[in-house]
DNA sequence: TCTCTGCTTTCATTCTATGAAATGTTCTGT
DNA sequence: ACAGAACATTTCATAGAATGAAAGCAGAGA
């Protein structure tokens, strides 16, 4: 899971976050074995640390299988009420939703992927399910406005992790594609994506600066590719770097 | 924070849970010293642990002060998706909801606090936020029935952490009084509660049973206390319950 | 400038965390 | 129903991670 940086110490602790990682992965439940294998750990190890997380409801299990527990909810809820970027967030979002009727979100990066951690939506909601919070990859939709800001370092990881890839329309991207893809977005300011993670959907997305002008967020609006039409483009990019800017400005 | 439970191995681990509560309790970022301070823990084992924890995501900090990090919504939402709890309760609370136009919500304890972990706005919704991942306490509201039916040992343990106390309301509790409350709830099997933990608010509680017979959630109805009104009251127990009985059928 | 408070680094020691292996348990297929 | 495999748990000796004291820094305030 994790690469062995050196000069971190804290051990058992990374080494739970793998687990937990593992778990936060997985659509169901998992069993103490393919956990141990997808951390990277021995199962002794492995069990020892689900123990010590069920013990403070951070895990559950039933007879056989190991998921996320109860305990991992608040401090989702001490993000979602401390964070200065999500305050921030949303009047920019509300703003932004009413003004294009689009499904409006805003994108944080984490190691090598990204989270939303605000949303608002548009005109006609697809679903119901709040989807804050979830794993998205860093290198489809929004993913690359966060992604052509990345260090060389940081971008090469992300490429060793995930080029060759292909998009869920069929698109076939090698690493070289997907880095001059790269270089486009970062001049133009603005990422726009078709079928790249979901077939039918599309969407704008822009950066957010913090105080030191480092990229520490995305702005995007998403939809159909019948909503988010190809004559609108133009206009929606000016509207949502807009936001983008707005929001930079409220950090 | 936590008693030094004997027999449990993983001190690190077990030490960083620690300091991710103090974070998720605290309305705001705190510094080091605080955070060590409220943890019980040594300065330098605690900064060793924030900085481990900030590598992963799991932690944020500006110049000086620390708080939630991104990395912790994964969490909540691998929980949210994957728990058969969670999954069972949104019907059951969809037409509690609709039919006694209340905000309806389960509730699941963790530790010697309670978490929301589903809701559905009744006709008048109060607020926008969405307070799924909160932290509430045991002993107020529908915390009583989840109270009610703890073992002797952890309701002695929950009691030497909160009695004796006083009710927003200004009702004053003996660790006797509660206790007598609990018995009395236990065996009607319902909880009522008004300006326990707000000023104005009235709820009905009832227990969730797994297959085991042992009580794992709690559903409840809430409202001011004109929306739920005393001569509602004989009512809202039985369909409250109703709602508490058909989701233990479900799990 | 001096003092106080809070943060970070260093270092020797201890005892936690570790993985191998043995033991116990639950599936699977025949 | 049985044998064999796969999985889960416990035990144990050892390595080295985690620890806390103390020293070294940095910043705020007087």
């Amino acid at each position: 899971m994790s690469d062995k940086q050196p000069g971190n110490n804290m051990r058992s602790l990374d080494r739970a976050i793998d687990v937990l990682e593992v778990l936060e992965d997985a659509p169901r439940g998992l069993r103490l074995t393919e956990i141990a294998r997808r951390a990277g750990l021995h199962v002794a190890t492995t069990l020892r640390i689900l123990n010590a997380l069920e013990a403070r409801g951070r895990v559950e299990r039933d007879e056989t299988h190991y998921r996320a527990g109860v305990g991992l909810l608040f401090g989702a809820h001490a993000y979602l009420t401390t964070s200065p970027l999500v305050a921030a967030a949303r009047p920019v979002l509300q703003d932004l939703a009413s003004e294009t009727g689009l499904t409006s979100s805003v994108f944080v990066r984490t190691g090598y992927s990204r989270a939303v951690i605000a949303r608002v939506e548009g005109s006609n909601p697809l679903r119901y399910e709040l989807p804050i919070g979830e794993r998205l990859p860093l290198h489809l939709g929004a993913g690359k406005i966060l992604a052509a800001h990345l260090s060389d370092a940081d971008r090469d990881e992300l490429l060793s992790r995930v080029a060759p890839f292909v998009t869920a329309g069929g698109r076939e991207m090698t690493g070289e594609d997907f880095t001059a893809e790269l270089d486009e977005i970062r001049g133009s300011g603005i990422a726009v994506s078709t079928d790249e993670r979901i077939i039918g959907g599309r969407s704008v997305a822009a950066a957010v600066h913090d105080r030191d002008g480092a990229v520490t967020a995305a702005v995007q609006v998403a939809g159909t590719d019948e909503s988010v039409s190809e004559d609108r483009l133009k206009a929606l990019a000016i509207t949502v770097r807009n936001a983008a800017d707005q929001l930079s400005r409220r950090l």
